[in-house]
DNA sequence: CGCGTCTTCTACGATGCGTAGAAAAGGTCT
DNA sequence: AGACCTTTTCTACGCATCGTAGAAGACGCG
């Protein structure tokens, strides 16, 4: 499944989080906490690219920006998860039981909202 | 978070399926499909033991059973996962519009359910 | 006690990831 | 055009994890 390391997931987070396209050189700044050489960020940038997280122009100062969102990402790994269950509703039970109440509140909002859409 | 090899996934699967207790000779032939050294399964218990996923007693041929059940791991896995997302409704409606319609009439009733619970 | 089994210790090769230098490619300024 | 700076790509090293298992030690049975 899966498998970012802490530098890939920082620097995809980040791209998440601006939105918009960013260059390796404003992602070196933005991570500048890190510390981290110019061409590192690049390297990190090509392994996101080659694990389909991150696309890029070919614009000279190449920008790079996220494919999907952060919760795009988030649901599709759930259902993956979910996916390794050999008892879908057993697992979705438990889920369920550990999720707050406003969650659950908005939750069946959204069951709701699947039926009307589904009942026309 | 989780991170468990192929090998290590398939012994634990194997352990979840059996749902009891089982030695590591029994191991290596239940998966004797992948012509195992012994002692290659006794390091993986090992791993999956120091992971917290497996336990053993102390009985002359060890006992190795799975601490927990599949759909425990997995619900676990999912609020993990959900940690992630930066917004948690949005990642969750996203989660949702993805689930089947028998699925999804389970969650209604478990989220009725809860509601019952706590309303009394 | 001696032998077979079970368990632990140690290790090696492959892969993934953080990290970055070296080199190549492309633009800029005079 | 030539020299120079920035950007991009190529290559690589060190470390951790995992599949894999040999070697050695611990244990129980005949």
């Amino acid at each position: 499944m899966n498998t970012l390391g802490d530098l890939e997931r920082s620097v995809l987070e980040h791209l998440w989080a601006v939105g918009g396209p960013r260059t390796a050189t404003q992602l070196k700044d933005d991570l500048a906490d890190r510390g981290l050489a110019l061409t590192t960020v690049h390297t990190v940038l090509t392994r996101l690219e080659s694990k389909g997280f991150v696309a890029h122009d070919d614009a000279r100062p190449r920008q790079f920006r996220a494919v999907g969102t952060r919760e795009e990402h988030v649901a599709g790994l759930m259902h993956e998860v979910l996916g390794q269950a050999g008892d879908r509703q057993a697992a979705l039970a438990r889920f369920v039981g550990g999720v707050d109440a406003a969650e659950v509140a908005m939750l069946r909002e959204l069951l709701a909202g699947a039926d009307r859409d589904r009942l026309g």
